[in-house]
DNA sequence: TACTGGCGCGCG
DNA sequence: AAAGCGCGCGCCAGTA
């Protein structure tokens, strides 16, 4: 080819009036890569502008593409900078940028390349390195005379008996492992089962696809990116290896990988897939993706983008389709993976080293958790599958009552379904037509959108017969929908769940749950109870009380909150019962419940004085008062109680959450209002905000002290040293955008720790219990599920109970917490749980055996 | 027909 | 000028 010149290049547009700062970020990556913009041909897709507030339809283009042609023909330009969709869809007639970007393209003998038009990096400036990079790719088309080849990528398709031993050999020092699969849920599912035996409906098949892309679990592809060169194993669909030899050549690769230093990213997904499918046990010693997470929490974490963010190189993408099956352009794609993992290894690795703190997370939590959630998501969790069978009975019997009783209004409906031509009661645009247009109901709120609100607060604002069927409607499609038919694609054949956990799902450190979302299980029994154990086994459940509260009063050093917990008090129950007396209230329920407990402890009761009364039921505790009035009701033979203590506290709990994490008294008044149906007035919200800080008083300077240093770092770290970048905390106006990092300043090491403690505590319970009798089936931010042989129940509960208010990391993290920890553990289906004393006296005839642990 | 954004609501 | 934090999912409506 002959050697190519800046003239040769050209740009296209999509129109001239391009924002200034488009311009400049433009033209800086232009010299950066070294070209002279100045010796560049431009043009637009629609050379003359537009007029102003006009928008770019899809006929004006099409209008323009010929005269656009002409002028790229006129001038011949050996290579072109396409700037967005308007170009790519002009001269290249296609769409879809995101796919486009940052690949040459062999087009009508000449070479285009499009890239993100710069005007996308103006709301989001990360994208300035991506268009960097991919001006860069043009420049290398230059120096190249056209699409150059990838100079450290030499991969093999290991598909010959000697290709193996090569590979085994070569498979020493850092090695990055990859896998390509057929779908992203490695389990077969119930409905897998019905597919493969052609038993399944239309709609089970469509729920399939949804879920699993159509596809029967396997591996597609296994490879390897070595020093010299990559190594791709034709798996289970491709038809290269028998069964039995692929079995032979993972036994082989396993092995060899024991020794090797293995990089993945998001290692997790390989090794659960290796485990499930092929019995393997791989280990992962560096995790890209998992690195990146820590080093900038807010940023993306795929592996295309951070190749291209860090080493500027093309994006290697292939159609979402190719990839789950086998073919000589998925080898090449499986190649690249490998490839940029193990370049990406050294470059995190520098930089985690560079921050001790956080490197010192990395390598004791987020890294040993992998192999913790591998083994956590391939054991799953087991449901009870008849007692799932009843729930959707009895759910499905509500919501026809529900709807029968809706009927009438039904009829009355304007905006309706296009389809069945009747309303859809789960359409909160037909549902505010017939409520506040049709039936002319006065509305009471708008949402964000400036719709008329139909959300349940509103609802129940409204007086009109049709509201409680509404609401029993809208609790029962949520929990069949929710739970019922969310849970069944994912139900293994076992009759096991098998959630899958995102290590790096949220900014703060805590993980997120998909697949079903095992973090949002209403507490209501008629769900959570599904989750149990099977024959056998039992579940339980520790969690750290009243964490985010024990961890506030030790960054505070809040010397009352750290006071109450050293008394082993209860903080929610004192905020309650304050509140109350504050206001005066409930004097009658006060002296009632003290009687009460006088008389259900069979003491003597002297009769006693409102605020003798309060002193006593917040002596006794909430546990307590909730006892006492349970035994009067009983013991008077009432219907119902005559106060309900546990409310009061749950409200008294986001009082305490809310003030702390920088809730502003209007909002304590919509809370009260939709939540308990109290009208409180601004005077006595903005009270009980005065109160709680008043009670709580260092509370308000470790506020301020948290704001002072985001404002001037622009980051906060957890006591384990995890940080969280805040950049918009060091904007020098007030702005909203700066009061919200400045509250999350406030929340984000807080919860942060506490997820770090149940995750340090987790990791020594799975290093410490047996595998054969203990298995961790989850975490719940604050809270660990697990699956217990019977006969180790009393071991785990005492030893893990332990474990959970002093895990031995602390130490390695030199922490050396002033507030008692405490956990709480239930045995048993999930929110139906009971203590260890109850469990034994019900299965008192199995044996218990101990657990030697032998400390480090 | 498939994707995106807003909303409402489940959890901690 | 406006003020709890952190998630995932189902549904609807708008868009291409």
């Amino acid at each position: 080819m002959k050697k190519l010149k800046q003239k040769d290049i050209m740009i296209v547009g999509q129109d001239p009036d391009m924002n200034g700062r488009a311009k400049k970020i433009l033209n800086e990556a232009l010299v950066k890569a070294g070209f002279n913009p100045k010796k560049l041909s431009y043009t637009d897709v629609l050379e003359e502008g537009l007029p102003d507030g006009k928008r770019v339809t899809k006929t004006m283009l099409r209008d323009r593409i010929p005269q656009v042609q002409k002028r790229v023909k006129k001038v011949d330009p050996k290579l072109m900078l396409l700037l967005g969709n308007t170009p790519c869809e002009a001269l290249l007639g296609r769409s879809g940028i995101r796919n486009l970007r940052g690949k040459p393209i062999d087009h009508e003998g000449r070479v285009v390349l499009p890239i993100y038009h710069p005007n996308y990096a103006l709301h989001d400036e990360k994208w300035v390195s991506v268009i960097e990079g991919d001006v860069r790719r043009l420049k290398e088309c230059l120096d190249f005379g056209g699409i150059p080849e990838e100079k450290g990528l030499d991969y093999t398709i290991v598909d010959t008996e000697k290709k193996v031993q090569q590979m085994l050999k070569d498979l020493t020092g850092t090695v990055a492992v990859d896998l390509e699969t057929s779908r992203l849920y490695p389990f077969m599912t119930m409905l897998d089962e019905l597919i493969a035996s052609k038993k399944a409906s239309p709609n089970d098949i469509k729920d399939h696809k949804a879920t699993h892309n159509g596809n029967l679990p396997a591996v597609v592809a296994m490879q390897f990116g070595c020093r010299k060169r990559q190594w791709v194993v034709p798996m289970e669909t491709a038809g290269v290896w028998s069964k039995q030899r692929l079995r032979w050549i993972v036994k082989k690769v396993s092995k060899a990988l024991k020794k090797c230093i293995t990089v993945f990213h998001n290692g997790k997904f390989d090794c659960l897939w290796m485990k499930v499918r092929f019995g393997a046990k791989w280990k992962v010693d560096f995790d890209t993706m998992l690195a990146h997470y820590l080093l900038d929490e807010n940023d993306q974490h795929g592996l295309k983008y951070l190749a291209q963010k860090e080493l500027g190189v093309p994006d290697w993408d292939i159609d979402g389709k190719e990839k789950t099956e086998w073919s000589p352009d998925n080898a090449k794609y499986a190649a690249h993976d490998v490839y940029y993992t193990r370049l990406l290894k050294p470059i995190f690795a520098k930089r985690l080293s560079e921050d001790y703190e956080v490197n010192r997370v990395f390598k004791h939590i987020m890294m040993p958790c992998v192999g913790l959630f591998v083994n956590a998501e391939y054991q799953g969790v087991y449901i009870n599958l008849k007692q799932m069978d009843d729930a959707e009975a009895y759910l499905r019997e509500e919501l026809s009552k529900a709807q029968t009783n809706l009927e009438p209004w039904a009829a009355k409906a304007k905006k309706v379904d296009a389809k069945t031509g009747k309303i859809n009661w789960g359409s909160s645009d037909q549902l505010a037509d017939l409520l506040f247009n049709v039936l002319k109901i006065k509305s009471v709120e708008k949402t964000k959108g400036g719709k008329e609100s139909t959300s349940e607060s509103v609802l129940l604002r409204i007086d009109h017969p049709m509201v409680n069927d509404l609401l029993k409607f809208r609790a029962a499609t949520k929990q069949l929908s929710g739970f019922i038919e969310g849970w069944k694609p994912f139900l293994d054949t076992e009759g096991y769940l098998h959630p899958v956990f995102k290590l790096h799902g949220t900014v703060t450190g805590r993980l997120s749950c998909e697949h079903p979302n095992l973090q949002q299980v209403p507490r209501d029994p008629r769900i959570r109870t599904l989750i149990t154990a099977p024959e056998g086994w039992t579940l339980m459940e520790m969690d750290l009380s009243q964490i985010e509260l024990r961890i506030a009063a030790e960054l505070a050093n809040e010397e009352n909150l750290l006071q109450i917990f050293f008394e082993d008090g209860d903080p929610h129950w004192q905020t309650a019962i304050r509140e109350i007396e504050r206001g005066g209230g409930r004097k009658k329920e006060m002296i009632k419940t003290a009687k009460a407990h006088h008389k259900m402890e069979g003491k003597k009761y002297k009769k006693m004085k409102y605020h003798e009364a309060v002193e006593y039921v917040l002596s006794i505790g909430g546990d307590e008062a909730v006892n006492a009035v349970k035994h009067w009701t009983e013991t008077k033979q009432l219907k119902e109680a005559f106060v309900n203590w546990k409310e009061d506290r749950k409200k008294a709990k986001a009082i305490n959450f809310g003030y702390l994490y920088g809730m502003w008294w209007k909002k304590f008044k919509l809370y009260a209002r939709d939540n308990y149906g109290v009208e409180v007035t601004d005077k006595e919200a903005e009270a009980s905000r005065v109160a709680f800080f008043d009670l709580y008083p260092a509370f308000p300077k470790w506020h301020k002290r948290q704001r002072r240093f985001a404002n001037a770092n622009g980051y906060v770290r957890s006591l384990s040293g995890r940080k969280r970048r805040l950049p918009h905390a060091m904007s020098h106006r007030d702005t909203p955008q700066r009061r919200e990092a400045e509250r999350q300043a406030i929340n984000s090491p807080v919860q942060s720790f506490a997820n770090e403690l149940n995750l340090m505590a987790a990791l020594e319970m799975a290093k410490y219990f047996p595998k054969k009798a203990f298995r961790i089936v989850g975490t719940v931010h604050d809270a660990i599920l697990m699956m217990v042989r019977n006969d180790h129940v009393k071991a785990v509960w005492d030893h893990g109970l332990r474990i959970m208010s002093g895990p031995e990391l602390l130490q390695k993290f030199e922490i050396d917490l002033k507030v008692p920890i405490c956990a709480d553990g239930t045995i048993g289906p999930w929110g139906a749980g009971i203590s260890y004393e109850k469990w034994i006296e019900k299965y008192g005839e199995v044996k218990q055996k101990d657990i030697e642990i032998e400390y480090a």
